[in-house]
DNA sequence: CACACCTGTGGGAGCGCTCCCACCGCGATG
DNA sequence: CATCGCGGTGGGAGCGCTCCCACAGGTGTG
């Protein structure tokens, strides 16, 4: 087919364009567009008609080329483990940052780390200032990524913190909270052997679920069994290897607490393969209170985290931060809370 | 705090720089950062070299205003039913689109559109061209967002099409053939009243997953009978709600084919309330064997279509049209294969 | 009535890059 | 021996914007 009549893709309009139009100089253009007060009301209406009549759009390069902001942030999620799917976690994390987002003038660019090179390349990318800001999510004690971003003197919130002592920004659940809560659960209803299957322990949210599990214990005055703790991943996998592990190791526990809603699902596979029934053999609680938690058979108890909204908090602490470099950074804890269904 | 010792963060050298330390001219350094081969060895070794040691990145707010490329793509997910989480299809694609794209050199922006106001600002931030192309999924037909990709004349490609006629490029799973697979399965274990719950029949997938159905029994000599067919919108409530309205009209129905994993989910829920036993009583097929098919009680049968190779290869199309923009879209229907669990 | 001061304005400079043209030196060619 | 072609090179121009300085014109003060 002919493409004779192709034009050329209609340059866009340009600052000065506008200006002309509008009979203004481009330093007013300049103004009205972004918002100064020191306008006046006529000349103000006067681009404002220039640039609906041309659809004249700002250049972000031009403006980020000077300004040397970009008007974007990452979201960084380290999919070391599996895939985003069957992490809900992640998923709610993402539906809140789009969410308050939205409202900013921000975009949200999504990076997955899979392996040491993509590690690298965003690296580069970070160092390149590409970004306003970063939220990382999933944070491992031994992260190099964290002290990237300290080093670069990049605003950044994390979703976990690598320690008590974080320096950084962060958000996080009440993670120790929420498994006691979880557990003292458990010994209301006359459970005696619980176990537990713990997330990885190099990430601050699992040994706090460890705590908080053992605290609730503690408090009970049932003596310590590390016979009934098993290492997990927060995988399903992990979950019911956990479980088995667990199984063959005290065949008369009564109550398990997973430190996610995905491990609780392996556990209650390998409680079914084990013939053991849920709840009348062995209680459940799950973490995380994911769409996993609905779709278990029977539906999991879990401690619910407020997911979405850590994200959208997560962006306010970050705009805030850009906003203002030099302050302390934020660090918000968010109350958990115990949904019980019938696993428990 | 004082921050006395507070240095300038390290102003990052440029193209300049680099040419001045190498003793070459700015011309030479970009041919070497782009990778032409226009360079001679030995002036290529010594810009290699003051790069590194000025740990020089090229800024990418300077190139674009140049180039008019902004090495950005968007995935736009019109996020008008649910939470992602509650929709592993999308987090699938987006695991496939990020993989594919770490390799080129592009950026991924995650756009959620939940409602009008976010529309605009998509439109008016794709008119400033701030993107390289667009992946647009989970496509209405009444969408305007492609006609507007049309008219900006900005490459790219959608998961799922408006209609048989789509003009746009487009990548989606032979949704027909695996609605029959499924129905023939069902067929093949001797059900014989076999209903179905259709997605949101505005997008050509649940179209052509209701004709694959009818096609099925067609080939089998049943007889249609459209009290067997509820309509949903691939949500569980959407599901459950299907069903009981199925099983209100046709008690006596013994399978039922569900246009989505997570309707099936809520089928099982409506069948399990009604007294009816999976997959003794009923039998249900979910589509898109996503992790939910896995945690349903029992284990979902279900059609599996290749959702993160979708997502890569919409990348692959859209990286070509953005190369060679006046081609051909290309239009790729991916094969789907039936998952058989103990649902069905 | 001279002066300072404030609000609103125009436009030069310059952000860091790519594109392109001019030019250099060399070996091959007529 | 003059001419050409060609790989390799330097650097001017310019992308579209913001920043900032200079300046106009009005208002208020001594």
């Amino acid at each position: 087919m002919s493409r004779a009549a192709q034009q050329p893709p209609a340059a866009r309009p340009t600052l000065e364009a506008v200006a002309a139009r509008a009979g203004v100089g481009r330093g007013t253009v300049s103004r009205v567009v972004n918002g100064s007060p020191r306008v006046s009301a006529k000349a103000r209406a006067a681009v404002e008609q220039a640039i609906a009549e041309l659809g004249y759009v700002p250049n972000q390069a031009a403006r980020s080329l000077v300004t040397s902001r970009t008007d974007a942030v990452a979201l960084v999620i380290p999919e070391s483990v599996a895939k985003l799917s069957s992490e809900p976690y992640f998923s709610d994390i993402i539906t809140g940052v789009s969410a308050e987002l939205a409202d900013s003038d921000l975009q949200l660019l999504l990076v997955l780390v899979r392996d040491e090179h993509e590690r690298e390349r965003l690296t580069r990318y970070l160092a390149a200032r590409r970004v306003d800001g970063v939220l990382l999510v999933s944070v491992h004690q031994d992260d190099p990524l964290p002290e990237l971003l300290e080093r670069l003197e990049l605003p950044a919130v994390l979703s976990g913190r690598r320690s008590a002592q974080e320096t950084l920004g962060y958000v996080h659940a009440d993670n120790a909270g929420g498994a006691r809560a979880a557990v003292r659960h458990l010994l209301s209803r006359g459970r005696t052997a619980i176990a537990t299957v713990t997330g990885p322990l190099d990430m601050e949210a699992a040994a706090a679920r460890l705590a908080g599990y053992r605290q609730a214990l503690d408090e009970a005055a049932v003596p310590a069994d590390e016979g009934l703790v098993a290492h997990g991943d927060f995988t399903e996998h992990g979950g019911r290897e956990g479980m088995r592990d667990l199984l063959a190791r005290r065949p008369g526990l009564d109550a398990v607490f997973c430190a996610s809603d995905l491990m609780a699902a392996g556990a209650m596979q390998a409680l079914r393969e084990a013939g053991r029934r849920v709840p009348q053999d062995v209680a459940v609680v799950g973490f995380d209170d994911s769409v996993v938690a609905r779709h278990t058979e029977p539906p999991l108890t879990s401690v619910r985290q407020p997911t979405e909204e850590m994200g959208r908090l997560m962006v306010r602490l970050l705009l805030e931060e850009i906003a203002r470099p030099a302050r302390l950074r934020r660090q918000v804890v968010l109350p958990t809370e115990l949904v019980v269904r019938e696993s428990a």
